[in-house]
DNA sequence: TAGATTGTTAATCGATTAACAATC
DNA sequence: TAGATTGTTAATCGATTAACAATC
């Protein structure tokens, strides 16, 4: 309860996105059977140094006891909180094409709270009918259903040329953060959140990588 | 032909990335009738700095001019060039649950120059058919393929506990490139690169932004 | 107690931005 | 010529690492 109300904002990027590698790894090592862990293993485990992981969840709190570690149950509860994934989310999905379809069976979003509870297409011939047991909607049934269900999260894997047009209807129906799949650059206003994942430009880092034979230290 | 030869390990990880989504930008703008573009309207295009722009393209050479811009046409031929994009890279695919299908018919990779050659699973019912057109074989005779088709890159979309296996015998069979969509850390030799794609991840990081309401400026 | 490990400060390193001469 | 825009240098800003007192 000590926490500044403003720390959020001066968090970096980078930190958040490794809390959440911190998380995955977690979860791993309390499988493996594992109590607690260190700054050392959990930094080993992902080719971070061990300054960098304390240094990132200092800008928290407190978490762990010096001499000991992190007891790994009570970190994982810390980090879900702070990432607000210790409550379900439901979320939306639009777009029924190969990877709308694959993104609906996908197992992982469930195991981390994530739920898809509606998907919406265009396509006539298959509104009304149930994929991987979803409902699949019209897009006109979309801030209905946003409303209801209080939905702030929406994953988009539509053609590039329809992702603005429908980020803008997500935002209008009150969406608050869109999980975006089409290689294209989407505008959002500020109060809203964007995050894109261009599978081709993942590849192609890749590519990068190989052509440059980047070597790792 | 004057850039040095060890430019490549200097430049960092951010700036690959940025230049992947320049590419983009620059095949979008020229789509849409544009020959020319400047730092100014790239930046501008997916929130960076005209400086950033800059700076990241002259990392690998001088492609502007100054007082008109950039050529798109030319300055995505030189970052292809870059990536290693401007030829065909033959690409296999191992896993076929709902998320393997769904990239094998995934149409960008083709659009991008990655073209998808094999498919492998363990599961006997789908090995010998074909999905969206490509042929399915079992792992052993992943070697086989991988040379046969010079292939150097792969994508991993196992259950998590298969990955580390999958990747030490891709490793094995010669790839040099592993794009991986498990959610678990693989780790590969200094001379292989990794890529991990978590799509629950993502949907994290969106659910942190929502929760703090992280403002842009 | 000795050994381990934290949280935090200071030092280092790297990346971004601002500014501007050179160029078209 | 005047206006636009590059490539690059120097200045600023931010992130990572090293070091260590405090703690168990």
């Amino acid at each position: 309860m000590t926490k500044p109300p403003d720390i959020e904002s001066t968090v970096p990027k980078a930190v958040v996105s490794r809390l959440s590698l911190y998380l995955r790894e977690l979860q791993h090592i309390v499988r493996d059977g594992s109590d607690t862990t260190s700054s050392t293993q959990l930094g080993q485990l992902l080719g971070f140094s061990d300054a960098q992981v304390r240094k990132d969840l200092a800008y928290f709190g407190q978490f762990g006891y010096p001499g000991i570690g992190y007891k790994c149950q009570e970190l994982i509860t810390e980090i879900k909180k702070i990432m607000g994934t210790n409550r379900a989310w439901p979320v939306v999905l639009v777009g029924m094409g190969n990877l709308g379809r694959a993104l609906l069976g996908y197992k992982g979003f469930e195991q981390q709270g994530f739920h898809v509870v509606a998907a919406f297409e265009v396509n006539p011939k298959i509104i009304g009918t149930q994929i991987e047991g979803i409902d699949v909607y019209h897009i006109r049934n979309l801030r209905e259903i946003v409303i209801n269900n209080d939905v702030k999260l929406a994953i988009v894997a539509v053609p590039s040329g329809e992702a603005q047009s429908i980020a803008e209807e997500l935002v209008q129906a009150g969406i608050d953060g869109i999980l975006n799949f089409a290689p294209v650059t989407i505008t959002v206003p500020d109060n809203v959140s964007a995050v894109g994942v261009d599978l081709a430009i993942e590849l192609e880092q890749l590519s990068f990588a190989v052509v440059n034979q980047t070597q790792k230290p």
